[in-house]
DNA sequence: TTATTATTGATAATAATAATCAATATTAGT
DNA sequence: ACTAATATTGATTATTATTATCAATAATAA
């Protein structure tokens, strides 16, 4: 993703709703496009920790859920372990293949999947918003 | 799911591992054997209640455990709502639509996704043992 | 520069789940 | 049936992730 356009959408976002432009919306926005995908709260805060930012936990958590809100970060949740967030602008729809020993997370991508699917939904008179597949086993390293 | 083979594998497993068969364990088999499927603890805890068995809700939450431990019951986490529980025995592996609106619940299956699923396992060099798919949107009468 | 008010960071509240522990119940052995 | 051993219960507390609170601060527009 294009850290100027990221930023543009989080800058105009917060134009739109009369919100406020600060420094560490900007230092949380630049860590979390540099850090690795499904990332937790837990571990971006560390990451701004190490780097004498002074930014606060709470701070992060919601920051996250601001840039959820504006379509520059996806929440996913494994399991149950912590809520974890993905960049989310410019990427296409995925799912996981997710390793049960080494918490390894594989992004996959299958249309037949996607539209059987749809299908699937359609003949139980449902209609599809979003869905979540997850596959758990053991990757390559890990067999 | 039958009763007494129900249970049998309670029993069984009980008597295996040298734990004891309670009148709590006997109450609250048969009651989540009666109740509907996906039931959290407290919903179990509360037809339990109704019944005057005074059985604690720690109890219950142990035992569904148990049960889903002997193979009776599996568990599922449905977003981050309480962990929900279903008979498991007897039951063939399926996947779930899920109503935003109502919350109601619909067992699917598609022979076809699960194979493209373990397709898509293998050209990923990722060894599956299990998966989960959701699929949100309304249903029929919430459409 | 000032007034307004959104944001922050520390902390507390909430909520789901699991652990603790003394009292009790179950089981096996006699 | 009685006893000893120990698993279980139920009330309560602890833990953990997430969210709310709030006084101090910072961003924004006038
Ligand atoms: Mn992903
Ligand atoms: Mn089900
Ligand atoms: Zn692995
Ligand atoms: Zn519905």
């Amino acid at each position: 993703m294009d850290r100027d356009e990221a930023r543009d959408i989080l800058f105009n976002f917060i134009k739109e709703k009369s919100l406020r432009y600060t420094r560490q919306r900007e230092e949380i926005l630049q860590t979390f496009l540099s850090a690795g995908r499904h990332i937790t709260v837990e571990e971006l805060y560390n990451v701004l920790r190490k780097k004498n930012t002074g930014i606060g936990y709470a701070t992060v958590h919601r920051n996250l859920k601001l840039m959820k809100e504006c379509g520059l970060a996806d929440e996913m949740k494994i399991g149950s372990d912590k809520t974890r967030f993905e960049q989310a602008y410019g990427q296409r729809h995925h799912d996981h293949l997710i390793c049960m020993k080494c918490g390894r997370i594989i992004e996959v991508n299958d249309d037949r999947i996607e539209r059987l699917q749809d299908k699937l939904a359609e003949v139980n008179n449902f209609f599809p918003l979003k869905h979540k597949l997850e596959i758990y086993g053991s990757c390559k390293k890990c067999r």
